[in-house]
DNA sequence: CGACTTGTCTAGCCTGGGCTAAATTTGTCG
DNA sequence: CGACAAATTTAGCCCAGGCTAGACAAGTCG
């Protein structure tokens, strides 16, 4: 059994070799920001984990799982999402709230607990911000989604999935009826970084930033 | 935020404390069994744990939890027996199996999911064992009942509380119908230690080893 | 090209919570 | 009472996973 320490720099590591501004090795500095260590910390635990054989380190250069280490970080991912997915339906958790609570239990529920909720929600592939859920032989089916901020003026669009890293950003979405599966249009963009102007399928017309529009992935519309 | 460690060293010494064949101080050597680890590690947290002020320890005698201790052993107590009886209910564990992964849980739920399941309960007063749960502020109402085992023939009772220690056990009442709410009637007691002959109200005449009746609780009728 | 900045790694230290071996206390029994 | 067994504590060690300080590499810029 990997320790706790061990599946949260995997996760980590998982998460920021796959995020789309990704270089194609990841480095010891991001991953000691995200998991809030110092370097040094981190230089330590990569070594460790190249030792165990669940990434290659290219001293210097950075850090690549191996697909052991990916399929150990997939196993990790797929309670993470089945956990927030079970939390929203059967405990009521808001979209905003469930991911630090998936956090703290998903070091320590069994494979049959993962098995039953998987059941209970019905085998589900999609998470609550929208991301694939990994199978339990470590596949996982990653869409090619575009960033809402990429697309152009009069481009229609569904939102598909919602970057889950800040709590404060999915209230905001959430309050504007920005969630998963609402259709929109790009009505105006402005230059220079500036807001978007959104049409909401039945809803309000919206302005969000750049930022915000970063977070947001879609399936481009016809 | 107490450690995990500490968390069960607090629970195991509330137990014995408790048990009705419980001595007025618990012993190094008992809390070491019961946590599989050396005396000498336990004599180490012992020592923690009184610095902290959860404990009294008074040196080759014993160990004896303060308020404080107590409040805190009851909170985990509380997480454990919440998430028995949800499990049970709203995933389909057994009897015999829910223990364990309550256990896995127990550290890693907030305040909050507690609320929640407590409330999914509908604010339960009894573990899936029979056991007291402790308030949130915690009291806990721990009710005087018999042992099986004290019985003498022809006594009736009510089945409220069985010992969760032994999985297998569960199991082997489970099959038997010797389950929380059953009523019975001592047929027969046999001397010498020797099984006990049991009415099962609504069931099968079940012959039990002294042992089991020594882990079952009743109410008496009558 | 050399020097500086930034990123990374190494060395050495700390804390929590285990362990074994040896010392000490307590209780029992001849 | 003294001696021995059992229980307990102390001493000293280990490992995981943090930390700081200082050494080393790589890229940039005058």
């Amino acid at each position: 059994m990997l320790s706790e320490a061990v599946q949260n720099y995997l996760k980590v590591i998982y998460k920021l070799g796959r995020a789309p501004e990704a270089a194609a090795m990841v480095s010891t500095t991001l991953i000691a920001e995200r998991m809030a260590v110092s370097a040094a910390s981190a230089t330590n635990m990569i070594k460790k984990l190249s030792d165990m054989r669940l990434l290659e380190h290219r001293p210097y250069q950075g850090v690549e799982l191996t697909p052991m280490g990916v399929k150990m970080a997939l196993e990790i991912v797929r309670h993470h999402r089945l956990l927030e997915l079970y939390l929203r339906q059967s405990l009521g958790y808001d979209w905003d709230t469930v991911d630090a609570e998936a956090e703290r239990l998903e070091h320590a529920i069994s494979e049959d607990f993962e098995d039953r909720i998987d059941e209970a929600l019905g085998f589900p592939t999609v998470g609550a911000h929208g991301e694939p859920i990994p199978s339990k032989d470590g596949d996982i089916d990653e869409p090619e989604y575009a960033r809402l901020a990429d697309l152009n003026e009069g481009q229609r669009a569904r939102i598909r999935q919602v970057s889950d890293r800040d709590p404060e950003l999915l209230r905001y979405l959430d309050r504007r009826g920005l969630v998963l599966g609402t259709q929109i249009r790009i009505a105006e963009k402005a230059p220079f970084r500036g807001p978007i102007r959104i049409d909401v399928f039945e809803g309000d017309e919206q302005y969000i930033g750049l930022d915000v529009a970063e977070a947001i992935y879609v399936d481009v519309l016809k």
